[in-house]
DNA sequence: GTTTAAAACAAACGATTGTTTAATATGGAG
DNA sequence: CTCCATATTAAACAATCGTTTGTTTTAAAC
């Protein structure tokens, strides 16, 4: 091997842990069936990353270090909400879509248990996205409500998540060589979308106006004091 | 101890599964501290269940089959599309309160590499809800627009489960022993409400207000063929 | 050529894993 | 009391786990 394809052990080992874990989740990963994926031996894992739980921390970084710059600043206040609304939900759609597999192992709930993972997501959620801020304010939404802070916390994210992680799932799903009855029904008589640009401009759209005319209804709506 | 007290060894493993699996995840958690949990011997779990796996299948299809009993018919096509909502929210929102750990489990993408499992989410994701279905017709919303199908699939299960989550997750935050520097800032400024029944009850208003006004916004939005 | 540091390997450690097997305990029926 | 079925236990199996340790290989610098 040549110095330059040694140095893309450690790429390939991490780019081996995201893809299992994203599929089995973290706990359900060995470190030899990540070194065998990544074709490298298993101390090579410890070599580049120490522990096994570093390699969940450095992707869990990197994801959020990716989204924070895909939706930081979106706009400003000049520009008009509904706009705003079309914007950010682009570009979450267009970050999650890119990176399905990154954004299923960091933002997955669990595991809840392992402090310094724990210790990490939250750091992370410190940097709340100024543009949502913003954009609350600018149609009106009292941000002190605590019971509609808990509705929208978080929406747009949770919805476009769950979207790709179901294409992900899917698409598992459909390599996978036994499939037993239930499994070839589902896939028959799902109609599965083309999923280009196109598609995607239109969900973004739908998306957008879907959650712009929800969140306007309920910004004079009273909460009891 | 007596009859009725072994009759509930099997009860008290599946009760810690549940408790363990909604905490860690299904293959973070082992036999042996089911076990320890459920203070039984190590054989029981293979005695009462067979597998380890069974003991998540047998929570699977508690968890759907509660599911399905609670939503399959909400109103009907006399119910006014908004009271339907209302209802329909109604009724997910007092689901997963009352369910939050069952449903962490059963509803989690993951695995998806474990065929039996795959198999049985996907022979339960056959019978779809017929109120959702009827809410769509009723609405005006086009059923065969795969793009806006897509955007609305599971909405409502999605933000309600994800709501749960994180409040289960703070909670269980909350308890551990030790607490970092980004834990005790994130506790302190984060306001928690008290999640009692006028909460939920808010909650539920507010969340169907935002779904409907949203859902309407894209019944004459139109796709491209 | 030698030296040095980095990369890679193989073996091993102590621990844990899900599951099975054989033995024992328990409780109800007769 | 005995008998039988069920529940429980402890030991064990084969396998895997994350990590460490010592050795070898590789590549770059001199």
């Amino acid at each position: 091997m040549t110095k330059k394809e040694k140095k893309d052990a450690k790429q390939r080992i991490y780019d081996a842990a995201l893809s299992l874990f994203a599929r089995k989740g973290y706990s359900a990963v060995g470190c030899r069936e990540i070194a065998k994926t990544a074709n490298v031996n298993i101390s090579m894992i410890c070599y580049y990353f120490g522990k096994k739980v570093d390699i969940l921390k450095a992707i869990i970084n990197e994801c959020y270090d990716k989204y924070y710059h895909a939706v930081l600043n979106i706009g400003d206040e000049n520009t008009p909400p509904q706009e705003r609304v079309r914007l950010i939900v682009r570009k979450l759609v267009e970050f999650f879509r890119e990176n399905t597999g990154l954004a299923m192992v960091a933002f997955n709930t669990l595991p809840i248990d392992i402090p310094e993972i724990v210790d990490l997501k939250i750091k992370w959620m410190s940097g709340k996205s100024k543009a949502t801020i913003e954009l609350y304010t600018q149609l009106g939404l009292d941000t002190n409500d605590v019971v509609k802070m808990n509705v929208i916390r978080g929406v747009l994210t949770t919805i476009i998540l769950e979207h790709f992680q179901f294409r992900y799932a899917r698409k598992h799903i459909m390599q996978v060589t036994h499939q037993s009855k239930y499994i070839r029904e589902f896939l028959t008589q799902e109609i599965i979308p083309e999923y280009n640009d196109d598609f995607y401009e239109q969900y973004s759209e739908i998306l957008a106006e879907l959650y712009f005319h929800g969140l306007n209804s309920i910004v004079a709506h009273n909460s009891k004091p």
